[in-house]
DNA sequence: CGCTTAATGCACCATCTAGTTACTTCCTTA
DNA sequence: TAAGGAAGTAACTAGATGGTGCATTAAGCG
């Protein structure tokens, strides 16, 4: 999506006055940060609007309702996700290697990117009535699962891991362990007494997921 | 709380017309539903009232406010599950029973009580701010820690578990590996193309869950 | 039995909210 | 360069929505 260039048709900047793509943007980005922060009842289509510095009238021209309008943010949000993964080229690597990558790389796009949590609670609480609508991220978690595993079978072959694992349960666990630490960081720091969220906590628990897959899965 | 039984001072049922503890509690139970399945943000006062069969004004007499009802529901729903956890007895049983009897007695809590989930990820999504009021959840967590830890001093005496493990890490992977799958059921069911709801594959997650947990604590 | 107090119900309000109508302004292209 | 469509705006609406004021009614006590 190049869509904040804003160029007429010689190629000269003019800090774009109509451009029909460039408020289509702004207002999906302030979308994704409102449903995240409120969710899909709490967040305001006037907020949205004002934070786009578009008018609200825009977001129904361009994406019809405000349901539409979180389908196309869940969407976007998967499809940042399982992009990013593809560009670990996990395949490239020794499989020990390859899962405590993806391990860490879980951990990390959870930790810098905390809107993902927020909007799949938020679809998860509407019975994903979005996401099933959706093949492309359907087609993405498909090849994203074949990716794992791959790493799986050359674990096994390579006789560092056991056989039998699903790779399906793997990447939910994995997914899991980090997730459920982040998405629950406000009440965990609370009942736990401790901040959940200081750096050294940060990284003990990255050190602690690593170990928990690498025992699941090791031979 | 026994506010159902609307006896009069001679001990006899009568139909509780005027039943102040019947009616909070009719309130709190209706309130616990529709926060659950809405959300803070998405539930509605007047259906809580209708749901509850009380009137509105009601709600407002006994909680003050929506939020101060979000507070009593979620500081009930978080005593429920560390009562439930106190009854399990773990201290006496074996080091590697306790534990996993702990995994199953998780999975199935969260299993059982969806609506515990649901309050949590809104507690969440709302900085945990009425946990943050409540001394009893602070206390009584406090207290399920200590018996999670006595149950690995116990089993490192024994031999069974590694030294070093942290109660608090430990916890959070078992509530994460059980509460993950359940919470994100929705879109997990659409994006791995399995119905994760089915009976076979709810009891390959606890057998799975087990495993990863006895794997991770094991000498 | 009457009186006080707490439980309950009704009607109402001020405000907000998703969505729309009717309009103006810019940009492209023939 | 004229025209038509696309981009953008402001004001509005119909129905909710959280929250209240006030009257009413039952319970329990002396």
């Amino acid at each position: 999506m190049d869509a904040t260039s804003g160029k007429s048709k010689n190629g000269v900047r003019k800090g774009r006055l109509r451009d029909a793509e460039a408020t289509k943007l702004r207002i999906l980005v302030a979308a994704k940060s409102d449903f995240a922060k409120n969710g899909l009842g709490g967040a305001r289509v006037d907020v949205i609007a004002a934070k786009a510095k578009a008018n609200k009238r825009m977001i129904y021209h361009y994406f019809g309702s405000k349901d539409n309008l979180f389908q196309a943010v869940i969407e976007n949000a998967y499809h940042d996700i399982r992009t990013a993964e593809q560009k670990l080229n996990l395949d490239d690597l020794d499989p020990k290697d390859a899962l405590e990558r993806l391990v860490r790389f879980t951990w990390q796009y959870y930790l810098k990117n905390p809107e993902f949590i927020t909007l799949v609670n938020s679809e998860n609480l509407h019975r994903a009535k979005h996401v099933k609508r959706s093949e492309l991220i359907k087609a993405e978690t498909r090849k994203f699962v074949a990716m794992v595993s791959g790493i799986l079978e050359r674990g096994v072959s390579s006789g560092d891991f056991r056989a039998g694992i699903d790779p399906v349960q793997l990447n939910i666990t994995i997914a899991a362990i980090g997730y459920y630490y982040l998405t629950n960081r406000f009440t965990g720091s609370i009942i736990f007494e401790r901040d959940l969220m200081e750096k050294d906590a940060l990284n003990e628990r990255l050190e602690f997921n690593i170990d928990t897959i690498m025992r699941l899965v090791s031979a």
